[in-house]
DNA sequence: AATACGGGGCC
DNA sequence: GGCCCAGTATT
């Protein structure tokens, strides 16, 4: 245990009144939330998987639908993944929902549909990482695991004014010692959500309110006024811009053209109208390029509108026209020719629901 | 150790 | 326009 710098970090840290005080704030203060109606441990893996890196206001319309059309394990485990990303589309991360029915899946095949209490077996699910592990530990078994999150590692960077940058991979390991040095035996549940709930509440990322802090006795950046500058965190570089043509091709019953996308990489298996990249082909060749792609002739009739969607890595500027359906017949296996009162059964990315809403 | 992977809300 | 969000998988 010597040259260990966790002990450095701990030294004068008073774990046993952080608990108490932490635990009794977050029993007093928490918010209502639809998947803290129950322990559920389904409930409580649903709700972790959307909340991954997404805000809980976003998440809280999702998960109630989701869990009135998936009311159990099984239940998800049964539908279609068409039916699934449907019910994601919008929330984004879209592999978070087919890697979690592929999981589910696998829970219900060699588990008896019950949800591993083993740290191994529950790391060995899809979509599920060191984080959400803990998770579904701590709140569903209330098994002593850290689960550090964002918040975690902003909270514990203030409390024991750790400068390491969060944005580092294995910094979090680093956090992780130190939940598991304070966390709460008896309440292992209440301690993680309490560190979470008051990372999101109170010690947010800019302009904490240390005077409402329930633990502000114990932060040793409040006591050094240093809190605004932690947690170290390095910027990400900005996104790269690709231009796109897209193209709403109707034919003349009013059939509209859309397409899946692979099931690999971005987007992956959502719908899309047609589109190529801009430096691919100009608007010239492109009613060349539709007729090679997709066995089709058309004629391009007007520019509908111009899209900017902003990724987290990239900006797509999405150029969309209109096109009539002069003769051909389909041949890209991965088309489809939908009514256009037929297309919001399929699961679009939004910078598609936008072309999507243009048309209505 | 870095990068791909969505989208929305805030300043 | 950049930052942040109850992160994970892949390279």
């Amino acid at each position: 245990m010597k040259n260990n710098p966790l002990n450095d970090y701990l030294k004068n840290f008073k774990i046993e009144a952080f608990q108490h005080d932490l635990i009794d704030w977050f029993q007093k203060e928490q918010r209502d939330l639809p998947w803290r109606q129950d322990k559920d441990p389904y409930k409580i893996w649903v709700s972790e998987i959307m909340l991954q890196q997404t805000k809980v206001d976003t998440v809280i319309p999702y998960f109630n639908q989701f869990i009135e059309k998936f009311p159990t394990l099984v239940d998800l485990a049964d539908a279609n993944e068409q039916e699934v990303l449907k019910a994601w589309e919008g929330l984004g991360y879209y592999s978070r929902a087919r890697n979690l029915q592929n999981a589910v899946r696998e829970v219900v095949t060699s588990y008896d549909s019950k949800i591993p209490q083993e740290s191994k077996q529950l790391a060995l699910l899809k979509g599920v990482g060191p984080y959400t592990k803990g998770a579904i530990l701590s709140i569903a078994y209330d098994i002593p695991e850290p689960a550090v999150d964002g918040n975690v590692m902003r909270v514990f960077s203030r409390l024991l004014m750790i400068d390491h940058d969060i944005s580092k991979q294995s910094v979090r390991r680093l956090f992780e010692q130190c939940v598991s040095e304070t966390i709460s035996q008896d309440n292992p549940s209440a301690f993680n959500q309490g560190l979470m709930e008051l990372g999101a509440l109170i010690c947010t990322p800019k302009k904490p309110s240390c005077m409402l802090c329930p633990v502000q006795e114990h932060c040793k950046a409040y006591h050094n006024g240093v809190q605004e500058q932690l947690p170290v965190k390095t910027k990400k570089k900005k996104q790269k811009e690709i231009p796109y043509l897209v193209f709403v091709i109707q034919d003349d019953q009013g059939n509209i053209l859309i397409e899946q996308r692979p099931e690999e990489g971005l987007l992956a298996n959502m719908w899309q109208f047609p589109m190529i990249p801009l430096f691919e082909v100009d608007l010239e060749h492109s009613v060349n390029w539709i007729e090679q792609k997709y066995g089709i002739k058309v004629s391009v009739e007007n520019n509908l509108e111009q899209i900017k969607h902003v990724f987290s890595h990239l900006i797509w500027q999405l150029g969309v026209y209109k096109a009539g359906l002069v003769s051909g017949n389909l041949s890209e296996k991965n088309a489809v020719l939908v009514p256009k009162n037929e297309l919001a059964n399929y699961p679009f990315p939004v910078s598609h629901q936008k072309i999507l809403k243009h048309l209505i």
